[in-house]
DNA sequence: GGAGTGACTTTTT
DNA sequence: GAAAAAGCCACTC
């Protein structure tokens, strides 16, 4: 089992209306390759949102910030992974999630 | 197995 | 407070 596959493991738990982080879901694994998940979540953006899949809109950076971009293959814009997130009672100001800590979900 | 890369994070200008 | 630099670690060639 790769290092990636536990990514997508603990990135499928996430429940509707939390996120995480880059930097806690390398925590739980007990490293800090918070880059290694991003580039984990890179080569596999395919069938990641209602498919049942990796739901990555549910990552996001450090500082609340959405971070990357999401539905790159399915030619979706960081825009409405915004629109996502806010549809599962994530609420953004500015880029940036609005009560961050108690959205976060920390396994 | 060494070198380059990257959806990141933290610290310093 | 925004922008740049440095530091991390897995993955690929």
């Amino acid at each position: 089992m790769k290092f990636s596959d536990k990514v997508y493991e603990l990135v499928k738990k996430i429940p509707k209306g939390k996120v995480t982080t880059y930097k806690e879901i390398a925590s739980v694994l007990g490293t800090n390759a918070y880059r290694a998940v991003g580039i984990a979540m890179s080569k596999n953006t395919d069938g990641f949102l209602s498919k049942g899949k990796i739901p990555c809109h549910r990552i996001v950076a450090s500082d609340g910030s959405i971070g990357g971009f999401c539905g790159v293959k399915t030619g979706k814009p960081i825009k409405d992974k915004k629109k996502l997130l806010i549809k599962e009672e994530i609420k953004f100001e500015k880029n940036k999630i609005i009560n961050f800590s108690e959205k976060l979900f920390r396994f």
